[in-house]
DNA sequence: CGCGCATTTGATCGAAATCAATATTAGTGG
DNA sequence: CCACTAATATTGATTTCGATCAAATGCGCG
């Protein structure tokens, strides 16, 4: 018995094998590994060597970099549906990985992920995380601060909100937006309530 | 005649056919086609539909979005060596890219950076480019405006300066650069001036 | 309960935006 | 080759936004 499937699994249409079937699938869920963590784990540490992408299933992670003056930054946030290490086959990851609650993932060795079937899948899927990066960029360079706030909640409840519920929980504390945002706590906060009014 | 050969090019280290050789190599030339443009010119425009690459051999190109509220900006610099395109090929193009001088560029249509031998390759463009973007935005998000410059100066001595002159000269306009950067243009000239003492 | 951590709020300060005015450069046509 | 024009760069004065500092409140947990 197989304990997972990605046949009826309700995140296929944004992971790897979206549009793969018959054997190619069956021999990709084969290779596949979940694993869960509990809150405030590391993944993956930045610089460790990379064996593999990692779905998230459910939870959620931020993705540190320090950089080298010792200022460590968030620089993105994993939702369920998001894959990680599309910056990082070639060499190692750039980045460490921490979860922000109980998460669940996969694990997809790289040579499942390099089958030629699933080539142009895999590129479609780093690009459109080039896009992301392209529109978050604008985000952060010409907003200021309650509508970069706002920018960033916009994009976490369309992709945390998956149910068309009224409300959404965020995984993360105001200091991690903060420092995703590249503001200060303090000003991440009023931004907040502000928009709380 | 072969006018183009990218057996004998300079920038094919960092092109896509850059391990390619023998018969994969010729085809790829094959395909390949020069185009050269005066400055200002638009080499593409924002949501043009995605047909190939380029690839900048000389000159230089900015990279335009145009964002939903009139706020345009200038999202990349693309210098010689660099490739334009990594995140379009999939839909359209995602921002527009004007010359910044006289440019001289190669046009990989799509289907000859699709060559199978090349997937790898290209993979790992993009992945050089996420990386890149990655390491941007950490910069631009924890340094204040005189150590962004430097930055920003840094990276481009780095990709413009292929002899190792002792000076070279920077394609873009003062307001490109602040606009990049995310600064007033009186900012980034103060800056300027500080960093010259 | 009391400790530690996160959030909230206020007061102050500084960096950069903005506004505004010149200087410089480039480009154009006479 | 030289006005004339437009665009860019430079510089100063002022203002606004957000960082910083600091203190208080709230909260979960052993």
């Amino acid at each position: 018995m197989r304990i997972l499937s990605c046949r009826t699994c309700p995140r296929r249409p944004t992971c790897l094998p979206a549009y793969a079937s018959g054997e190619c699938l069956a021999a990709f869920e084969d290779s596949v590994r979940q694993r869960e963590l509990p809150e405030g784990r590391a993944l993956v540490h930045q610089d460790d060597p990379f064996l593999g992408y990692y779905a998230v299933r459910s939870g959620a992670l931020k993705a540190v970099v320090a950089a080298s003056d010792g200022i460590d930054g968030v620089i993105m946030f994993l939702y369920p549906g998001d894959i990680a290490g599309l910056g990082a086959m070639t060499h190692r990851w750039p980045k460490s990985l921490v979860t922000l609650g109980p998460t669940r993932l996969c694990w997809i060795p790289e040579h499942a992920a390099k089958r030629p079937e699933l080539a142009g899948r895999l590129t479609s899927l780093i690009e459109d995380r080039l896009q992301r990066m392209y529109r978050a960029r604008i985000m952060r360079t010409s907003l200021h601060s309650a509508k970069r706030l706002a920018a960033f909640l916009i994009d976490a409840a369309y992709r945390l909100a998956h149910a068309p519920e009224a409300w959404f929980e965020l995984p993360m504390l105001q200091r991690e937006i903060a420092s995703y945002l590249g503001l200060a706590t303090a000003s991440t906060n009023r931004a907040l309530r502000e928009l709380q009014q």
